[in-house]
DNA sequence: TTAAGATTTGGAATCATTTCAATTTTGAAC
DNA sequence: GTTCAAAATTGAAATGATTCCAAATCTTAA
């Protein structure tokens, strides 16, 4: 709780009630939560909870460098507070989204990687291009 | 346009007069087209064209396996019928996608490649997981 | 020519996310 | 401890890409 706090105030973020929580609530486990899975948890809590305030906050976070939304085919956002660049897996059915520990980014589709059976991969890069800089 | 209504054929796709003309503006330049451009362009030339219709054809092809959607970051999904898989670089002023030729897939973060500046990268994988299987 | 099936159409619905103005909280200065 | 400005939070409304759906149109084979 006051390590939380610590590290927010060392990145320039102001601790409030909120945002300490919602940190938390990404430390805890490796699920990476949507918006709507931080709200829903973390409103038993706070009652007034907005859920602009999540997406305020992980808009925050992510903008201090301390997560990363990650975005996989459709659907909701999901948040990860595990800045050490890692391939992801999603899953078609039950949408969970997995850590890959392989780093060696070679694997093909088709293919099977730590019990995943991978359908599609993407590799993409997001910056300024060279006519705009 | 011949050709285009045999490859059609051959992906068990009935050639109708959208279908095609939607082919062939993928297939022209290589912008990566969003439905919005794809719309914008075809209706001149079908003023009768729906925007339902370009988004269930970019479906149909998606598919039958001839044309690939790209989403990086938020926003419009664009479509890329050059299947061989590459690597794809979003500008985030000028919103525009480019396809890398560096197939290692090894360019960090904060790097530059082919006159792009990288600020993110994204390894990712969409499938079946272990314990969907 | 006709009927069935496929395709197209456009208006309405969906749904995650953003916007925005009002309210509440915080923290520094007195 | 009071006050005030700035920061943070809130919730209702707006946004915007995409999907849904039912009606209209087109195609094809008998």
């Amino acid at each position: 709780m006051e390590e939380i706090k610590e590290l927010l105030k060392e990145k320039g973020i102001n601790p409030s009630i909120q945002r300490i929580r919602i940190f938390k609530c990404l430390m805890g486990n490796s699920d990476h939560p949507t918006a709507k899975d931080i709200y829903k948890k973390i409103s038993k809590e706070i009652p007034t909870l907005s859920k602009t305030t999540v997406y305020n906050t992980v808009k925050l976070f992510a903008d201090k460098g301390i997560l990363r939304t990650i975005k996989i085919k459709d659907g909701e956002a999901r948040y990860d507070i595990n800045l050490h660049l890692h391939p992801h897996f999603r899953c078609k059915k039950c949408d969970n989204l997995f850590d890959l520990k392989n780093k060696k980014l070679m694997i093909k589709e088709k293919e099977e990687t730590e019990g995943h059976l991978i359908e599609e991969k993407c590799v993409c890069y997001w910056g300024i291009c060279k006519n705009c800089r």
